[in-house]
DNA sequence: CATGATTGGATAGTGATACTCTCTAATATT
DNA sequence: AATATTAGAGAGTATCACTATCCAATCATG
């Protein structure tokens, strides 16, 4: 297969697909001459990767690329590669206060999830995430409150179980399913909340 | 309060707050002269839902605008305002398929709802997100099963009622809290999702 | 009331990002 | 032999969210 076969395959402009191989994110193709390299199904799998993440789930050329990286070369901790892709999923927050010698940098994230009796681990990205995020909702005049948090927390827990035991056994695998699975789903997720909250409205009827 | 006391309590710089002003997001305060303009905590209060819904939230500020505006300026039908609200919000999605004569635009989306139970109605913007959302999850190999889709809605039902029980009963504020809510919680509930990933993984000993 | 700071309003500039285009020499295809 | 395609590199473009600059009009202060 050709570039522009492959282009073609994948619905996209011969041009972009240079990007992506300059950008790191596709790998090369198997010269066959200076100016020939022939791409497979890998290359076609990998650029529909690429438009799911650049695309609904909206990360960025170098997020994308930190993603990819992870799946194609995990670490031997499993733990540890979720926390540096979720580290690379937006909402991109600034980390500076955990360098700090602040002795407690995310006081509204750590509070939530000892009420949900989790685990909290400052250096996990997604508790400066929750953090910015709580405290913007309170900025904005809507704060959560415990109750909802609750509410909110185990009903996420109890998805996050589902998900876990559905897990592929072997470790690559393992890294992949759960790499992307956070992130291709959260758009999913997102839109059937939005959808949930119509249907729930809609049977409330609360128009007019 | 001045323009200056305004920028100073937002923490924000004043080249800012003018480039809202300018964007039609922050209301014009009370001109006093040719030269100056007082602000009060309304405008303190708008600021700090702008960077929430700019910054976590991750709009644009044309988008940004359409729901302030929405919010400003509700219809007397909180499920259109719903619906037009929810069709401001990322990841935006072409709805180009519905405006054809396709029978059919999003057979994923529809698949799904009836799965579920849900009302289908294709001129809602969720649905198109649900269904470029399943698209690009398909395509790049990891397709949602019929049981997880089950599972997630069911989940995100019921936190669609827990919310929507809690709707304060005038109409302007509701449509603020159906809104805002909307939007404002879903970086609370991505986060609170990758925490409960890890958190279950951590207790599985899926490291080393 | 003189003098420096502040403001509204308009215009222009900036830096990041994700492509998209152009070009060239080498090779493939017909 | 004539035409098309390709790799690879560099430059160009469009959008976006600010950010900076300017000016004339006012304010605030001593």
């Amino acid at each position: 297969m050709r570039i522009s076969a492959l282009a073609a395959e994948a619905g996209l402009p011969i041009a972009t697909v240079k990007f992506y191989l300059r950008e790191g994110l596709l790998h090369p193709g198997v010269a066959t001459s200076a100016t020939q390299a022939t791409y497979d199904d890998s290359h076609l799998r990998r650029l529909r990767v690429i438009r799911a993440l650049t695309g609904p789930v909206g990360l960025s050329v170098q997020q994308t690329r930190m993603i990819l990286g992870l799946i194609d070369d995990p670490g031997d901790d499993l733990y540890a590669t979720l926390g540096r892709a979720v580290g690379a999923l937006p909402p991109t927050v600034d980390t500076r206060a955990a360098s700090d010698d602040d002795p407690d940098p995310f006081p509204r994230a750590r509070a939530a999830l000892e009420a949900l009796g989790q685990v909290y681990d400052p250096s996990f990205a997604a508790v400066a995430q929750l953090e910015a995020a709580l405290e913007a909702v309170d900025a904005a005049g809507m704060p959560i409150s415990d109750d909802r948090l609750l509410e909110y927390g185990r009903h996420l827990r109890e998805m996050a179980v589902y998900d876990l035991e559905r897990m592929p056994p072997e470790p690559n695998a393992a890294v992949e399913y759960t790499v992307l699975g956070t992130a291709l789903y959260e758009p999913v997720l997102l839109a059937l909340r939005r959808l949930a909250h119509q249907d729930v409205a809609s049977r409330r009827d609360l128009g007019a």
